[in-house]
DNA sequence: AATAATGTATCAGTTAAAGATACAATACAT
DNA sequence: ATGTATTGTATCTTTAACTGATACATTATT
């Protein structure tokens, strides 16, 4: 199974985003993320339906953010995503006439529900500034895949 | 992406086996995992290698618990099921002359490995005996699919 | 011998996600 | 106005990993 990794690709592209005065096209955000403009735009989608960034058309146009990153958090982000689902495991059937099954699918629900909330406390105490590299104000930070054409 | 559901079929599979004396064949136990022989056997190798239980070939042959339900822990079938990847979500690269990406990945994988933490805990502290049903002293407890020809 | 099992290799099918392409809509520049 | 650059999104193709299926050698029992 491959993961799901789009939150930790458009953390990245938040963050470099933050670097930046004009808005900046899908392409080149695209390559920054290592994929093409329509998966990138179809990833950015729900960022944008959240409010934290806008998307401009036309001549000039391009991503840029519309909040300051002290006011988003990692857990803002995985929302604007749609919640991707965080567990790789899971239960074949819920039906269960057969008790055994009961007791093992509520084991596993209960540890997965717990995990989960540790999951969605943590991103909610993370802000995207927390994660800029000390010392960086807003701008000059490379990122070779960002900053080549 | 579809979830790995093998950790709670095997617990399921080992409950039932515990309610019966005589060897199961895989024909049997496949069904009551909603697969055929050759995948179920493909599940179970692990288990068998470490010892929980045994298989035998032949006529009358099939396969039995080695230990008891109380010495086996949840823990312990997730590890010979060869420790299955718990997340969904990754990374997607980790080389990282990046700032940004270095630390969008440290916050990442310090939640994972404090969740990944916490399952492996309470793994660990669920025996299978806790998942027989109330009542149920070894015999008795119907699963439709296990107990029907 | 005949029968009933497992162990395992290998091939086929499935499926969900990612990638690619296309193009209408839109915005700016001159 | 016209040309150019860009997004939004629909749709098709590709991919990759897993499950399912099949086959058959091996082993055990009767």
């Amino acid at each position: 199974m491959n993961r799901d990794t789009r939150l930790s690709d458009v953390l990245h592209v938040l963050l470099h985003l933050n670097q930046v005065d004009e808005p900046v096209t899908s392409e080149r955000l695209a390559k920054s993320m290592g994929t093409n403009p329509a998966v990138f735009r179809r990833t950015m989608a729900g960022l944008r339906n959240a409010g934290y960034v806008q998307s401009g058309r036309g001549h000039g146009g391009g991503w840029s953010l519309v909040r300051p990153l002290s006011e988003i958090t990692l857990l803002n982000v995985y929302v604007a995503l749609g919640k991707p689902a965080l567990f790789a495991i899971g239960m074949r059937s819920d039906n269960a006439d057969c008790l055994v099954e009961r007791n093992v699918n509520a084991a596993l629900k209960e540890t997965m529900a717990q995990s989960e909330a540790l999951f969605l406390k943590r991103f909610g105490a993370i802000t995207l500034e927390s994660l800029l590299p000390a010392g960086s104000v807003s701008q000059a930070v490379a990122c070779p895949k960002v900053a080549s054409e």
